[in-house]
DNA sequence: GCTGTAATAT
DNA sequence: GATATTACAG
C-alpha cells in the first residue's frame, strides 16, 4: 500500500530538470550589474515565512524602522503559477482528496518554500471557478474554458474533481484521507529536491534570474528567494521552466 | 483561527 | 490580465 506513495514521489522526481538543463551551481548567476538592477543583496535576508529560521543576518532591521513605521519593506513577492507549480498544486489536491484539500493542507503538501496559505487560497479559488466552468460547459471535456485558462488546462484535471458527488472512492485507486507523519516527511523531502531551482524576476523585466539555492539541506530552505525588495521593486517567483509535457 | 466567496487593488 | 488583498459570512 506504500506503493502509491513511492510512485507519487517518484513521479515528482521525474519532473526534475535534468542536470544538463540546469545552470551549474558553481557558476555565478547574478552579475553585479544584475544585482544592482534588481537591488539584490546577499545579506539582509529576512524571510520569516514558513521554514526559514536561521538566516544570515548582518544588518539588523531595527535601524530601518525605528519608531512606529510599520515594516512595509517585507512585502511578499508576486508568485507566478507556472504549469509546473500548478501541476504540483493539482497533485497535492488530488492526493489529499477533495475533503482535505483546503489551503493550509495543500500548502503543506506542496512544500514549496515561501508559498503562503494566501497564495494557495487565491489559486484554489481560481481553480475552483475553472472547474465549475468546465462542468457547466458540458461533460464532454472542456466546455466553457476560455483562452485565459491555459495554465489550468496545462495539467489534467483528475476525474473526481469534476464529479464530486458521483464518484465514491469505491475501490480503484483513490487516495486515503491523510498521510502519516513519516510519509508526509518523505514527500516533503522529495518535494524540496524538486524545487531547487527558482527564479527571481522583476515584473518589469522579462528575463528571470536564477537564484541558486543555498546548500541543499533538506530541512532548510530551498532557495533564498526571499524579500530583498525594499526598494519598492516587485519581484516574481517562478519555478524553473522545464520542458512542458 | 480557518475557509470560501466576492469585490477590489496592484 | 494575473495575482494579491481585503471584507465578510459560515
Amino acid at each position: 500500500m506504500r506503493e502509491e506513495d513511492s510512485n507519487w514521489s517518484a513521479k515528482w522526481e521525474e519532473e526534475l530538470p535534468s542536470p544538463e538543463e540546469l545552470i551549474p551551481l558553481s557558476v555565478s548567476l547574478i552579475t553585479p550589474h544584475l544585482a544592482m538592477a534588481f537591488d539584490l543583496r546577499s545579506s539582509n535576508h529576512r524571510n520569516n515565512g514558513s521554514s526559514g529560521q536561521h538566516l544570515p543576518q548582518t544588518t539588523p532591521p531595527q535601524a530601518e524602522f525605528a519608531g512606529d513605521e510599520p515594516a512595509r519593506t517585507l512585502k511578499r513577492q508576486r508568485l507566478v503559477w507556472t504549469p509546473q507549480l500548478h501541476k504540483r498544486f493539482v497533485d497535492a489536491v488530488a492526493h489529499l482528496g477533495i475533503k482535505n484539500a483546503v489551503p493550509k493542507t495543500i500548502m503543506q503538501l506542496m512544500s514549496v518554500e515561501g508559498l503562503t496559505r494566501e497564495n494557495v487560497a487565491s489559486h484554489l479559488q481560481k481553480y475552483r471557478l475553472y472547474l465549475k466552468r468546465m462542468q457547466s460547459g458540458g461533460g464532454g471535456g472542456r466546455g466553457n474554458v476560455g483562452e485565459s485558462d491555459h495554465l489550468f488546462a496545462s495539467s489534467p484535471v483528475p476525474a473526481h474533481f469534476l464529479h464530486p458527488t458521483a464518484v465514491r472512492q469505491s475501490s480503484d485507486h483513490f487516495i486515503p484521507s491523510f498521510v502519516p507523519h513519516h510519509q508526509f516527511l518523505h514527500r516533503q523531502i522529495s518535494a524540496v529536491k524538486m524545487d531547487q531551482s527558482l527564479f527571481l524576476a522583476r515584473q518589469s523585466h522579462q528575463q528571470p534570474v536564477l537564484i541558486r539555492p543555498s546548500s541543499l539541506h533538506l530541512h532548510s530552505r530551498v532557495a533564498n528567494y526571499a524579500d530583498d525588495l525594499e526598494s519598492g521593486g516587485k519581484t516574481v517567483l517562478t519555478l524553473f521552466p522545464t520542458r512542458q509535457d
